[in-house]
DNA sequence: ATGGTGGCGCGGCCA
């Protein structure tokens, strides 16, 4: 089961690309997020050609989760349960025997704002939630954009980044909350170098310079974890003209 | 350098 990620930052500019990336890639499931798009204008026609499924929940202009998929989607959650928010950030389904749940958790602008305040309600609200997804879903996927860098060596420049919003020590200790459930950082199960990144600010020529975060994730449950074969980034699309600033994140899970 | 770039949508917000 090859499951990747992908903020594409507008799924109207980046769908030549998503398609392109799709056809060379065929990854079981695809999890979008910031498609921009309000569900009525979701390209349906153009991901059934190239032989995916999706579900989605979107909006206009900003936010918006998605799923594209090989097989049928079972059991479609597109809120938070107990959770009050209009902004569509959450989308989860049943693909076989795995849970995908797909997530933009809310960037934060700056420590101490108000959507910093909100990031970090909206966090603890979804680590409730996991934790019942994990008791009722053994093998559970939860990945998207996380705008958070959990550790050093995950910043381009830690000093630079210290306290700041994406590294702040609240956002690290609630992803650390939510490892701390039973769910295994994919991409370090593989590769425990610096300089790993998934994200670069379009300005100041930053993915040129590779000025980047790891800020973008696939976590496993414990059962997953040890089937887990392998998770790379794929930078190529990156490098494409008019790219989205995120780049993808692909695991590999074998059979248990 | 308190900027810079990009998307949406056409002014200003968001990342």
């Amino acid at each position: 089961m090859k499951i990747a990620t992908w903020n594409v930052n507008s799924l109207r500019v980046r769908l030549p690309q998503v398609l392109d990336w799709i056809a060379a890639e065929q990854p079981d499931i695809l999890a979008l997020q910031e498609t921009k798009l309000e569900d009525k204008n979701f390209p349906v026609a153009e991901i059934e050609a190239a032989g995916y499924q999706a579900i989605y929940s979107g909006q206009k202009t900003y936010n918006g989760v998605a799923i594209l998929s090989r097989t049928a989607a079972q059991d479609i959650v597109t809120d938070i349960p107990g959770l009050d928010d209009h902004q569509r950030r959450i989308i989860e389904a049943t693909y076989g025997d795995i849970r995908v749940l797909n997530v933009y958790v809310p960037n934060g602008e700056a420590v101490g704002s108000d959507k910093y305040a909100y990031k970090l309600g909206w966090l603890e609200k979804l680590t409730a939630y996991v934790k019942e997804q994990l008791a009722a879903h053994p093998r559970l996927v939860l990945l998207g954009d996380f705008n958070i860098a959990p550790e050093p060596r995950d910043v381009h420049d830690p000093q630079l980044w210290e306290n700041s919003v994406l590294c702040s020590g609240p956002e690290r200790a609630a992803f650390r909350q939510l490892t701390g459930l039973g769910l295994c950082d994919t991409f370090r199960l593989f590769n425990q170098e610096e300089s790993q990144f998934t994200w670069w600010d379009y300005r100041m020529a930053a993915f040129r310079r590779n000025m980047g975060l790891r800020i973008d994730h696939i976590l496993a449950s414990q059962e997953l974890c040890g089937a887990t074969t392998s998770c790379q980034i794929d930078k190529t699309p990156r490098k494409l003209e008019r790219p989205s600033d995120h780049t993808l994140v692909i695991a590999v899970f074998g059979s248990t």
